[in-house]
DNA sequence: TATGAATGAGTATTCATTCAT
DNA sequence: CATGAATGAATACTCATTCAT
């Protein structure tokens, strides 16, 4: 959706303006994150952004789709790269380790995550939300069906509910050590990765029956 | 919080006012909502406003407990007419079916639990949704805990994940229905309470091993 | 100039509102200082204050004019006190040492000399300054008349040249120890009372010819 | 410390807001000024003054400075051009007469000088007044330095008691005949320049033994 | 293609004053 | 006589967007 002037910039500047628009963006949200701001931060003429994008709401929507797309990338590499050898249930362990570790190495990754999770107004939403659920399910879908063709997921669970489990599961654990107010109960705010993998333990001890095999 | 002006004003105006600013703040959240806008159609003075309360963020603040408040006490009554001699599954669905329909029937209270929850200044959010929160667990926990003592929940399940759980749920069912981009799995964008039970039934059911107790 | 209901209230009320308003008023001049907070400050009704004066002129110059008598009978208390057997100079030195002292003892008659002397408003300094200056001047002339009788000036000093002089130096010794960028040459700003007199008799000794008898 | 757009300005228009600035501070002072004010009449946006200076506290320094590098400029020149063959006392009427045509052909000069001159607040007034004085000094001191090397001064005057006097009779000069409650004694409030002269005179001449080479 | 000056409606908030109670 | 609610114009400042250069 940029314009083809965008593509044809030099790398370098394409990622300071990338880089400049995460943090704004991600700090303020849509509606207040200043076109200024950015234009000024990273060092380019205002008119200019208006030379790579139609309006604000492009831009906007580029960020969260580059974003949706490095945090997807990266989190499919760290989850082939996990032991399938072992149960489900330390698979998936890994596999949030490895997502509140991430999100822990990226702040501004996981800024734009809760600039576009936050994001009240639909029309915005809409446009930026589907691109990266998206994202996400091409992940979760494909291993979930997995495990349960190898039979470490019980036989009769409900893959939509364990999806939809998974959706709500992951921007809660991304976000709740760092926003305040998403998480009354287990206290996860203000932890580190490493102070909150006992608590991301305990969730996963909890769910256990809806996914564990009976008997195991 | 709010000034002692505001509540020595007539009940009608009163009511007027708050009336107004939950449809603004409830559309465009705290920081793009517009004070200017919501004196306008209030029909009252810009100036009147800030004899009413010291500044905006104290305003939404009010605005949010009041709505925290009305949802509270609604829920309450609801939940407490319900037939607490069937299952805990059966119980459940009532709840949750309550709680969509209050939703549907409530459209500014319902757009003000989005402005709470979507709101991504820590600084605000932090005002808004700790009370919020207070009170959506002064309605869950008592209910679990009689659950778990009536032996509806199986003995070793987590309570806190339960919790956590609801925490969760809550929102999401509240929301999804009406905002771009909550569900992408279960589709429940755009349904009428009628047409989101048969998806509340399958979540519900979905979850089941979680509570259920072995072997009923 | 205060209507008569100011008169008819009780003492500690009355007290109560001018100390607040020196210190609004003193603080931030005429035009910056503020109604709401003075009333509200005095813990008084905002319309009361019109009950006391017609607007906000009136009120400042009843500020002004009391300020104005009260740091007269004071000065003219310590002046009457001092030695008039020693030459003119020494007498000169403890006037202004009195002067100074009483300004650092009293903050808030000085801040409002402040407000009146940096009053850039013509119309409201020549409601303010006209009656301060008669003030100050009933009690410099006198004095300055006395001294010359007795043969304590010399006989062809030029008395309203005198008289200038000590309008001029008063308020510099006033303020400069209180007030960026007055004194850029004998750097009187931050000084204490004690440190100030070898300034004050610098300034003294420096004038010294205009004064003095020649051949003494 | 105006932003480099403003410096890019085509000089016209530079010099348009300068002016209508130097009308509205002077005329009002910093804080009662009003840029929205200062913005119709220089027939720009409101917008623009932001693109050309960051805040009003900037803009407000800029016109100052301007104002003293242009009183400062025009005084040197003045002075320079004048005897000094004749005696100190009369290079010294030559100069206030000078300083006082000055200030009463330049309205605009003489009303910003008066707005710096009476701020009342420090942190205004600290931004400002330094400068302002630097300039004054650099013009008062070499020139006292000279006139003492000459011989023209008393050897035993105080140079610092000699350039405070300066410091408090210029401005005094400069604003007595504009602005009321300067100057209870001499009257020079309404006066002409050239009524203004012989109170110039007599000053000097009251002063004269400060300065004054004795049995000249 | 990049620039950056210009715009004008928008923001929250403050103010002295009025006047019905 | 005291109160305090109401007012609406005022404030400095920000914004996304346009467009001539």
């Amino acid at each position: 959706m940029p314009t083809s002037t965008w593509f044809r910039l030099n790398v370098g500047k394409r990622e300071r303006v990338l880089e400049v628009a995460m943090r704004e963006f991600g700090g303020l949200g849509y509606s207040s994150g200043s076109l200024n701001t950015i234009a000024r931060e990273a060092g380019i003429a205002k008119g200019s952004l208006f030379q790579y994008f139609n309006d604000k709401l492009e831009f906007f929507a580029y960020v969260c789709d580059e974003v949706s797309r490095r945090i997807r990338e990266e989190m499919q590499r760290r989850i082939d790269a996990l032991d399938v050898a072992q149960p489900f249930e330390g698979w998936l362990f890994d596999v949030f380790c490895e997502w509140t570790e991430y999100m822990a190495e990226h702040p501004l990754e996981r800024a734009m995550l809760a600039a576009a999770d936050f994001e009240l107004d639909n029309s915005i939403r809409s446009v930026v939300r589907d691109t990266a659920n998206q994202h996400y399910l091409q992940v979760i879908s494909p291993s979930l069906r997995a495990w349960r063709e190898r039979g470490g997921i019980r036989g009769d669970a409900d893959p939509d509910v364990l999806a939809s489990l998974m959706m709500m599961l992951l921007p809660f654990l991304a976000l709740a050590p760092y926003y305040e107010g998403l998480d009354p109960i287990l206290n996860l705010r203000g932890r580190t990765p490493a102070e909150q993998r006992p608590v991301i333990r305990q969730l996963i001890a909890g769910l256990r029956p809806v996914y564990a095999v009976p008997g195991t």
